[in-house]
DNA sequence: TTCAACTGACCAACAAAGGT
DNA sequence: ACCTTTGTTGGTCAGTTGAA
């Protein structure tokens, strides 16, 4: 007989089938050997159970919900239950699609990160990771595409930087600020060949941006390296600063195509979710300027 | 030898985006 | 609008490298 985990194999990638028996185990977890005989109702009560004791999100809720959909199907495969109890079921809990625009950074903030970062030790290093402030604040990269730059992307007599196809992200060109060129220009005539001569493998020449060893770096590792110099509360996100940054241009630009390009975005319905409506911006503005502050 | 500064691999949680 | 997949992040942990 096929296992749990055999038959989640078989069907899905390696992450969604972690994701998949975790909460499995959940739901497996809470009744016990019960588990396999749970009928709609049952199924319900768990629902609630998760509902009233984890502050979870509504997708992670229907995250849930659906991992045990699976779970009943694969006893109706190996041939434990003749029917399954919650295929119909669906949760109507409400997904604020909207992005919370009101906790992102203002332009101002950005500026700033970028204009007084100094690297405590390790001064070679110092250009690259303002280069990649500058590439979040500027350009709004996520750190994938960061990751994936190369030499040839880079274009400083034409201030224009080439993007490639993220796995998400559509290709896009973009112009590069006055203040980068400079900087770009430094970190490519001297701290990247430093970086590159401690390179033993010779794999990744192409890439732009380098580990201390020469290597291509790791998406990972970027919120690590310009966060390196901050305390705890005052850690910057990559990902918050690319919604803030398309947050704000939302703000001045009313052609959302020009946002979605520049982001981006393949579909015109994610640009649009950092929109704010003209209420939320006065409530946004009442809150930020509330005599408790 | 010790230490800082990573890397790389993993996990849980969640968000974004793709397909239909 | 629903179903499904996968990237990102913040953790942890062990290992590596180069400098003090």
């Amino acid at each position: 007989m096929k296992t749990l985990k055999e038959y989640l194999e078989k069907k899905y990638s390696k992450s969604t089938l972690n994701s998949n028996l975790y909460n499995i185990r959940r739901f497996t977890d809470y009744y016990g050997n019960k588990a396999e005989k749970a009928n709609y109702r049952d199924v319900l009560q768990y629902i609630e159970y998760l509902r009233k004791n984890y502050d979870l999100h509504p997708k992670t809720l229907k995250h849930c919900l659906y991992a045990v959909k699976i779970y009943f199907n694969y006893l109706l495969e190996i041939g434990k239950r003749k029917d399954h109890p919650c295929s119909e079921l669906n949760l109507k809990d409400k997904i604020n699609k909207q992005i919370q625009v009101d906790n992102l950074y203002t332009t101002e903030t950005l500026e700033n990160y970028f204009e007084t970062y100094k690297i405590r030790k390790k001064k070679h290093l110092e250009n690259r990771n303002k280069i990649l402030i500058s590439l979040l604040i500027y350009q709004a990269l996520t750190v994938r595409e960061i990751a994936e730059l190369e030499i040839q992307d880079i274009n400083l007599e034409k201030a224009e930087i080439h993007i490639k196809n993220g796995y998400r992200q559509q290709k896009r060109i973009l112009p590069l600020q006055a203040k980068q060129i400079l900087l770009f220009y430094n970190y490519l005539e001297k701290d990247r060949e430093n970086l590159l001569s401690k390179n033993q493998t010779q794999k990744t020449e192409n890439h732009f941006i380098l580990g201390q060893y020469g290597e291509k770096i790791n998406p990972h590792g970027i919120s690590k390296m310009i966060n390196e110099t901050r305390k705890e509360n005052e850690k910057i996100q990559p990902m918050k600063i690319r919604q803030s940054v398309i947050a704000n241009l939302l703000k001045k630009e009313n052609d959302t195509r020009i946002v979605q390009v520049f982001s981006g975005h393949k579909k015109a319905s994610t640009t649009q979710q950092y929109k704010q409506t003209d209420l939320e911006i006065l409530q946004n503005a009442v809150n930020l300027y509330h005599p408790r502050k």
